[in-house]
DNA sequence: GGGCGGGCGGGAG
DNA sequence: ACTCCCGCCCGCC
């Protein structure tokens, strides 16, 4: 049998063996509040990484709410927490985590996958569904994307709220999709400027002097000044004009060199 | 421009 | 194992 739950310490202390706090963490998770950046947060961890996180406004700002809902998903207590993971608060104000660890266990292999894509997106920028499945290896698998962020159990920390609709709107969110909008504009995404250019079928942004097409959101399309900007309405039309994908947003998969 | 069917992974029988 | 069925989708009619 594997202890778990709050049995350990009890077996623990028949054997007369004083449970030590690196086995606990090993088995019990620790929860705490962060009040930090746009969306504070409640999170659980262990020492194999952050495995849980809601935001407060999501659990009513309820310490035992968030508790259920982690029993729930794990079928495991927590604790209070006796340190902050590193990098956690960082990641909270800055919207990278690239630094932080992760225990993505439960998740299967495809699932971690989406969520590994969803992680490398930078705040203030946004790609669609059918992006990360791409990226994935599996271009058709966009609304198997969508369900497996559905699933992030870490969301804000692994930001699947940069993933939106193929017209730039911000989709479906556990949160609401309000919170999904209003976590994009938190993070300076020109929400109603993607949405203006929707409306003209514009999907994608190129440089003429440069010769790059970005996504709209990606960082090098907002250098580009007005004169030199030109719309596309996909990828693929950009190319046919002899524009190249962005290295850093990669809105269509570069021929790979052999 | 809204509705509709195709597509896909995962979970419940 | 197989079959449904559902879901932060997408593009066409």
């Amino acid at each position: 049998m594997t202890p778990t739950g709050p049995g350990l310490e009890r077996d623990l202390a028949a054997l007369r063996i004083p449970p030590s706090a690196s086995l606990l963490d090993r088995v019990v998770s620790q929860w705490l509040r962060v009040d930090e950046g746009p969306a504070p947060v409640f999170v659980t961890f262990t020492e194999r990484g952050i495995d849980f996180v809601r935001t407060t406004a999501s659990v009513g700002g309820r310490a035992e709410v968030f508790l259920e809902a982690y029993r729930r998903r794990f079928d495991r207590p927590a604790r209070p927490a006796t340190r902050t993971p590193p990098g956690l608060v960082g990641a909270l104000r800055t919207g990278r985590s690239s630094t932080l660890r992760f225990d993505l266990g439960g998740l299967t292999p495809f699932e971690r996958d989406v969520l590994t894509a969803a992680l490398g997106i930078p705040p203030g920028e946004t790609r669609p569904y059918h992006w990360v499945a791409r990226e994935v290896g599996r271009p058709a698998a966009v609304r198997a994307v969508g369900t497996a962020l559905g699933h992030n159990p870490v969301p804000i920390l692994i930001p699947c709220h940069r993933v939106t609709r193929a017209d730039g709107s911000p989709g479906g969110y556990a949160f609401g999709t309000e919170a999904k909008d209003a976590l994009l504009r938190a993070e300076d995404v020109d929400v109603d400027a993607v949405a203006a250019m929707a409306r003209r079928r514009v999907f994608y942004v190129g440089s003429v002097t440069t010769r790059i097409v970005c996504f709209p959101t990606c960082r090098h399309a907002r250098r580009i000044a007005d004169r030199n900007r030109t719309g596309f309405r996909s990828a693929a039309e950009a190319v046919a004009a002899g524009y190249r994908p962005c290295r850093h947003c990669r809105p269509e998969a570069t021929a790979v060199g052999g």
